[in-house]
DNA sequence: TACGATAAACTTTTT
DNA sequence: GTTTATCGTA
């Protein structure tokens, strides 16, 4: 079958049919990017190269298969030879292969963040440092942004950071455990020492194309390079206003100064937009045209107009939640969108929250995407804690949670004593053998610990010869895990019940796709991503967080809680004045996701932490904001308020809720701070973000935010001159000057 | 040793 | 307002 590039703009076909050589796309927000990377697959299948010698990565798992079918269907071959892949899933794949260069077992665990922190905390422990001063999280995050730097031996700075470090690594190793930066690191250590691996796959690529590169970080570039041969065939497509991992050490300097790394590089620049309005385009346009560190670039599109963006100024978080609420149940019933062409955006996780509870309210279906992953939650990281110690018997980590759930009568005391064996170097088999033989627990532990081994020994016969589904199934009946989980929380057992349900018919699909051993499903398991959770063709509102939105569109989006100090957060605001520009990035991220409807809210009063916070909207929306207000035009741009009747209000009788109820709203309410105020006469005096008030020893400045509320509210105000001060309204005599 | 109650810390963003 | 750490008790 012939590939049609005759529906393609000139620059998309150029990219196409380019396919010597350096080669940089650089390709806006809906540009038809996807459509460029599938057709050059095909183009190049269709020029007589082994679907063999093509490597593309993408940046989800969800992304890669997504191509892999859409070459499929115009193909009308299988593609199965093709690797299409993300960075951490190929790594995975090639080291399970290759790590017997560095005299390693290729029966390796992957760990994830919690069980990442919890060797940190045991090796900080270990060291007799105290978890106060040295928490494990800290270092989990500085230890993984120096791996992310490409220095393969790179070493912290300070001697205390060094020993963590090195301890840290060699618990890892004992274990023989890899966190996600090792795939990294380890696959370009092999790579790059050893000639004849790297001369194999490098003979074997012939093509190889990145996905979002803006966002790849340094030790993902060396890897490319580490892969291409002398022709250099190497076509990489992104869009460096879209970049928005610099926190994980993404660096935008592989986009912007690709054509410096790849001397003689073709350059096609995809401008014309196919997905969104051009009055969504327009703002997009502004927004991001804000930022210095970009080549110039302007989106278009042959569809004019264009619906109006809304944005609204809401006194709550919970009147933001229940007006997106009706919105989206005005837009789904008088315009016929489905509901998953609805997406709530937000800029970090916890702001889902009130959502949650308000589509909830509303019986709105919808799905949460991030968050807490399926693979992290309880029930489901306690049954994968007994495959993982049979997929690798160095993992400590999982044996101790295996161990202690169900409970066993083995805690603290007699885990100690079993490490103190495990730690001479021996595996779990071994250890387990030598602490019953030798006798060094007693009584009931030992009773335990022998019940226990002789469970382990059959589960390492079983995987042998059943499937992971089967496997998995035997284990769960033999543990009576589900009576477990109705003895712990009666509550929660049935949704648990139900994930583990999920979990195996999972397994079973997978066992379709060729995963059929413990260890390909464990790979698996590590390495999904948010995206790869999301259900796309069932009717449900979609919430994310931005950076989980990335590469995906919908009819309406919603981008809410654009206040300062969530979005732009309060770090990057404190930080450096880059930190702001990747939020913007991100913000014009979150605006072209949307195809049609625009909505742009914040909050005056938001709950954080508990207490009631107030921030001033987000710098982000005040300059090209007014312009493009239009409340006239568009009936979903006013607040719905007064409310309708809400499902789900408190029932009458219920006096002592009503009363608690009551006295919230009140407290919800601006609150009256008294000044002292002259001559005796006592005059409250309201306050509020934007106020600007005169301080006896600071002068005049202006609200920045408050938090708390009466006795305890607290002002942080900015002083030209003598920059932000927080200060107890209470004691701090402030007189207003003008009122917002 | 397990489990309850209470205190403290916690919020960027993710493979 | 939620999760995690620590302490005291059965």
């Amino acid at each position: 079958m012939k590939v049609n590039l005759d529906e393609l703009n000139p620059q998309q076909r150029a990219a196409v049919e380019t396919t010597e050589g350096p080669l940089l796309v650089v390709a806006g927000a809906g540009s038809g990017k996807t459509r460029v990377i599938t057709t050059r697959i095909m183009y190049l299948m269709e020029q007589g190269v082994s679907p063999y010698q093509i490597l593309a990565m993408t940046f989800t798992n969800k992304a890669a298969m997504e191509m892999k079918h859409r070459i499929g269907v115009g193909l009308k071959r299988n593609t199965g030879d093709l690797t299409i892949t993300t960075f951490h899933s190929f790594c995975a794949r090639f080291l399970r292969k290759e790590i017997g260069y560095l005299d390693r077992e290729p029966g390796f665990a992957i760990f994830d963040t919690q069980d990442q922190t919890s060797c940190l905390k045991r090796v900080i422990r270990g060291l007799d440092l105290d978890e106060k001063n040295f928490p494990a999280r800290h270092f989990r995050n500085k230890f993984s942004y120096l791996k992310n730097k490409g220095d393969l031996d790179a070493e912290p700075e300070f001697e205390i950071e060094q020993r963590i470090f090195h301890a840290y690594r060699k618990e890892m190793r004992e274990q023989n455990a890899l966190d996600f930066d090792d795939l990294l690191l380890l696959t370009c250590k092999i790579l790059g020492e050893y000639e004849e691996c790297r001369t194999r796959y490098q003979r074997r690529f012939q093509f190889i194309m990145v996905d979002e590169y803006q966002d790849t970080n340094k030790i993902q570039a060396r890897l490319i390079r580490l892969l291409l041969n002398e022709k250099n065939n190497l076509c990489v497509v992104g869009d460096e206003d879209q970049s928005i991992y610099g926190w994980r050490g993404a660096d935008i300097h592989n986009i912007l100064d690709f054509e410096l790394h790849y001397p003689g590089t073709r350059v096609f620049k995809l401008e014309q937009n196919y997905r969104s309005s051009q009055r969504i385009l327009d703002y997009a346009n502004e927004v991001i045209s804000l930022n210095q560190l970009r080549k110039p670039k302007k989106l278009w599109t042959e569809d004019s107009g264009g619906l109006p963006i809304s944005i609204r100024d809401e006194y709550s978080s919970m009147d933001e939640a229940e007006n997106i609420v009706q919105s989206v149940i005005q837009i789904h019933e008088s315009k016929k969108v489905p509901l998953n062409e609805f997406a709530i955006l937000f800029r970090s996780n916890f702001l889902s929250r009130v959502l949650e509870e308000m589509f909830r309210r509303y019986q709105i279906p919808y799905q949460l995407i991030g968050g807490l992953k399926f693979y992290d939650r309880k029930e489901i990281k306690d049954l994968l804690s007994y495959m993982r110690i049979v997929v690798n018997p160095r993992d400590w980590t999982s044996f101790t949670r295996a161990i202690g759930v169900p409970s066993r009568g083995i805690g603290v005391k007699s885990l100690d004593k079993i490490y103190g064996v495990f730690n001479e170097g021996f595996n779990l088999k071994e250890t387990m053998d030598m602490v019953i033989e030798g006798k060094i627990l007693s009584g009931k532990g030992l009773r335990s610990l022998t019940a226990f081994r002789d469970f382990y020994n059959t589960m390492v016969e079983n995987a042998e010869d059943l499937t992971p589904c089967d496997w998995l199934t035997h284990v769960i009946d033999e543990l009576d895990y589900l009576n477990y989980l109705e003895k712990q929380d009666a509550g929660s057992a049935e949704y648990r019940a139900d994930n583990i349900e999920e979990l195996l018919s999972a397994m079973k699909d997978l066992e379709k796709q060729s995963i059929t051993t413990l260890s390909q499903f464990m790979d698996f398991s590590a390495l999904v991503s948010d995206q790869d959770e999301m259900e796309d063709n069932s009717p449900k509102v979609n919430m994310m967080t931005i950076h989980a939105a990335k590469g995906l569109e919908f009819d309406t989006v919603f981008v809410m809680a654009l206040e300062d100090g969530i979005f732009p957060n309060q770090r990057a605001l404190t930080d450096n004045p880059n930190a702001v520009e990747e939020e913007r990035r991100l913000f014009y991220v979150a605006v072209t996701r949307a195809r049609k409807r625009l909505y742009l809210s914040y909050a005056r009063k938001r709950q954080t932490f508990g207490t009631t916070t107030s921030n001033p909207k987000s710098r982000f929306l005040l300059a090209p904001g007014e312009s493009f207000e239009d409340e006239e035009s568009d009936p979903f741009l006013k607040p719905v308020r007064p409310k309708a009747a809400r499902p789900g209000a408190r029932k009458f009788g219920d006096l002592s809720s009503q009363i608690k109820r009551m006295q919230e709203q009140l407290a919800e309410k601006d609150v009256d701070v008294d000044f002292g105020g002259v001559g005796g006469k006592k005059k409250p005096t309201r306050i509020r973000t934007g106020d600007v008030v005169r301080h006896a020893k600071f002068g005049q400045g202006t609200v920045s935010k408050t938090t708390g509320s009466g006795e305890k509210m607290t002002v942080t105000v900015y002083f030209p001159g003598v920059g932000k001060k927080t200060l107890v309204a209470r004691v701090a005599k402030l007189e207003k000057v003008f009122d917002n």
